[in-house]
DNA sequence: TGAACATATGAATTATTGTTCATATATAAA
DNA sequence: TTTATATATGAACAATAATTCATATGTTCA
């Protein structure tokens, strides 16, 4: 990304409003350029919706142990140390999000990843995280 | 609120803790096994505090504006639309969690990825997200 | 039928978080 | 200097969300 800002086009505020907007911008082209590229509002809530799923400890221990295994609730709240009521409250959300489905037997209910692709994310941020480290 | 263990009644329910713990456990080398594999607490909530970094719209798009282009406050303010306040606040968050970093020219500060990695993630989660639609 | 049990769920509680508002800081221009 | 501007930030407020508690649902088995 070789954006050298021209400091020759900086003082001149540039105003491109084109209704009831009052902020002030410094570098309309750039403005215009990026508004063109990034995904759409719609797209960028939906990508924000599902990090923010996966955003809470619970839930991605949850994932990670289901990629290893289908599980039931009761395993799952032993193996995490919590409650059953909170798994299920998490594996509710999970199931909200298409990211789990599960099968009744008996009384037990078995859930498994929806989509396994997830843990390609999820590597990837295992990724990050670790290169931090260093 | 009932946390009995009916080990003796029940052959199939194995009773694992060594401690305090007075949970359920229905099938015991599931459970065993899944924990040797799954990644740290620590680690995992690691990730999950990325996660949540990323899991706001407001943050999400920023993110993405940077990765097309180096942008001042004030722009990002107008890109969005939102009140300089709430970019500022959360371009704090982000150079928080070390995913931006900035350079200050005379009045203007200019905010670019610190890790142009991120993308990738993103584009992955980008791709999951379309999948959903079909 | 009724007791035991795995799971689900509504309500309450507590904690967290995003935005706004007001103001502070820093730089540049007049 | 004074004024204007770009950004940062603390406090207050509103909205969310995670967990617990109590209880409901549905299934198995005696």
């Amino acid at each position: 990304m070789k954006n050298k800002m021209i400091t020759e086009e900086r003082p001149e505020t540039v105003e491109l409003c084109e209704e009831t907007c009052d902020k002030t911008v410094i570098h309309a082209e750039v403005v215009t350029k990026v508004k063109e590229k990034i995904p759409s509002l719609e797209v960028l809530s939906e990508m924000a919706e599902l990090f923010k799923i996966l955003g809470d400890r619970t839930r991605t221990r949850i994932l990670y142990a289901l990629f290893e295994s289908e599980m039931c609730v009761c395993d799952l709240a032993y193996l995490l140390g919590m409650s059953q009521s909170s798994i299920s409250h998490q594996l509710r959300v999970l199931k909200q999000a298409k990211l789990v489905k599960n099968r009744k037997e008996g009384k037990v209910v078995y859930y498994s990843l929806a989509d396994s692709h997830i843990i390609q994310i999820f590597d990837q941020v295992l990724k990050h995280v670790n290169e931090d480290k260093i």
